[in-house]
DNA sequence: CGAAACCTCCAAAGCGCTTTGAACGTTCAG
DNA sequence: CTGAACGTTCAAAGCGCTTTGGAGGTTTCG
């Protein structure tokens, strides 16, 4: 049924029907609740692509689905999803996933912009130069950013704080006696690894130690990855006492490391991981229990679609910029130092 | 610009440079080739949403995500999710995620098929009775499986053959001379679950043993899950000597417990995992390496989009009905079951 | 009592595309 | 030379909704 055989049901016109239904002032509350009923009673539905023609919104949020990245080293993006879902189908928002190559990925944000699919998009994984953030600057399309843009200025997001994060857990590892320090960092180009080394460096300084003690490596952040630095640094004469790692796929990757050098954790190596708390692997179900900064990725999904959602409805770009604490949780993966050897 | 506009700049008409677009014969090649090269130099590009109104389909196919369960167990969504966003970008359709909680998925997928967001859906996970399929069966819309359906005539899907794969894996054990022999298996519900059910009880019955030495266990197949069981089961007197589980993470599980009991693993302990290919965990990562039944869940992916597109296309329901064989890949997790104690 | 000010409701014009039915030349067979 | 057949193009009618610009009727106020 449309709109036009229910308009002709009740004997009213098809503007009244349609103020009635979309809750506008013109059209009497007597009026409107027959309408109402009478929708519900048909089990009317107005056609979304009709509505999307005549209005121009399309009620739907795009994420572009960078498909080789994503599988690489993101278990996380289903848990970021289902946060994002949470809230769009609060508001009937559709989700749609714009699968794209690293190559095309630039093109596949132009198209999404001019194409009228969506009404927003959000970003994630910002990077220190992101043609992304530029291309939808330019074309003035409404999006939001996961993470930190490199020009924070005028753009709406909200990021955890890698900085803090990274910071406390490695003056942490400082004040347990550890001098020679590991960072398994994510690739050099995405702001929150510069966040998260600065934060390392930051706390290194402080204790008025020197930065070359702070060994510092940029990969995509796979447990393979993970495996083959922690390894190579672990068989070194002057290998690390600490190591920081950027993902709990990264623990995973060191972990294993440790365990075929003989290597017990945390009497010989203490491993603090960023958690973002996939529940699929779970901090405390390791063994020996890792010790983390905490941060759900999960609600940051369901905020970041909520100012995505907020956008569309016309809040100005650059009105949200939330910046959420990181709790460190000291669990088992951490002890003292061991003795110099 | 508009289609308007072009065929005005084109002095044409409007049905004329449509048609010319879209590859109809009734316009000579001499003109489609103006049109074309017009097309291509304004940068034209039709708009989606009146081009649905008008034909009524959507260019888009859909995936129902039911975020609380996705998220448990599936960090393989997201590989899944890769594969058919593969093939759905060559041919230009969009993906559509709608989210869901358990308990209104089946109106979401009546929303789904109502509305004419997407053309087509893909169920995934078929369950022994399942209202999805019996649901869009009803409404005549069209939808493609990935799993085996309850009742597959008429249906076109796509299945790995989980009966085979356990059937082999548990004749494997039982070749090795383990008689106890525990299955991790996921929620009975699930059609794959039955499948795998009846091929490890099939092996023992060809191998003339009872059924009873077969201990079988249907859960969610979490890590966390997975280690309760095998904990509890190891640590009886009359403990299994081998475990087939139902996924990588299933096994991470497993392997948590036997390294709290002390257990070594293949010494102790054989493990066989169905491995679906998660990059994110390859089984040859772990440690042992894993022995496996191997299937790529991406790939499957990639031909149920396929599917999909091609059901769009007017293929007949039914027509496809394809079972993958897996292959049994031994590494380190299994050896000689331990001598009777 | 008449005009101004509402309150409700409506007819009709889009939104940008596809598609039907027909028109206009041209060519071809009879 | 005529009528049929064909190849090419077009005007116009949708698709199902929103929204503009009124139109009628009722109330309010000087």
């Amino acid at each position: 049924m449309n709109l036009k055989e229910l308009a002709a049901e009740l004997h009213l016109s098809q503007t009244t029907v349609s103020r009635a239904l979309n809750g506008y002032p013109e059209v009497s509350e007597k009026t409107r609740e027959i309408v109402l009923a009478a929708a519900q009673r048909f089990g009317y539905r107005p056609s979304p692509a009709a509505r999307r023609l005549a209005t121009g919104r399309a009620h739907a949020l795009g994420v572009v689905f960078n498909a080789e990245r994503n599988v690489l080293m993101d278990p996380l993006f289903v848990e970021y999803l289902a946060g994002v879902a949470e809230t769009s189908a609060k508001q009937g928002f559709d989700i749609l996933i714009s699968p794209s190559t690293p190559s095309d990925e630039i093109a596949t944000f132009g198209r999404l912009a001019r194409d009228g699919t969506v009404d927003v998009v959000i970003l994630s994984a910002p990077q220190t130069v992101d043609a992304r953030i530029s291309l939808l600057s330019e074309l003035k399309f409404p999006f939001v950013v996961h993470g930190r843009p490199p020009e924070p200025a005028g753009i709406s997001y909200i990021d955890i704080d890698n900085f803090g994060a990274f910071q406390q857990a490695t003056s942490f590892l400082i004040q347990l006696g550890h001098r020679r320090v590991m960072l398994i960092n994510g690739e050099e180009h995405f702001t929150f690894a510069q966040d998260r080394s600065r934060g390392a460096a930051i706390a290194f300084a402080a204790a008025g130690l020197p930065n070359d003690m702070l060994d510092e490596h940029f990969m995509p952040m796979t447990a393979e990855n993970a495996y083959r630095s922690a390894r190579q640094a672990l068989e070194k004469e002057e290998r690390p006492t600490a190591i920081l790692c950027g993902s709990i796929l990264v623990a995973l990757g060191v972990l294993r490391a440790a365990a075929e050098l003989g290597l017990e954790v945390p009497r010989d190596l203490s491993i603090i991981a960023h958690d973002d708390e996939m529940p699929a692997f779970p901090a405390d179900q390791f063994h020996p229990q890792l010790t983390t900064t905490r941060s759900s990725i999960r609600a940051a999904g369901t905020r970041v679609a909520e100012m995505a959602l907020a956008r569309v409805a016309g809040q100005k770009p650059g009105t949200v910029a939330e910046v959420w604490p990181v709790q460190l949780i000291v669990r088992g993966s951490t002890a003292a130092a061991p003795e110099r050897g």
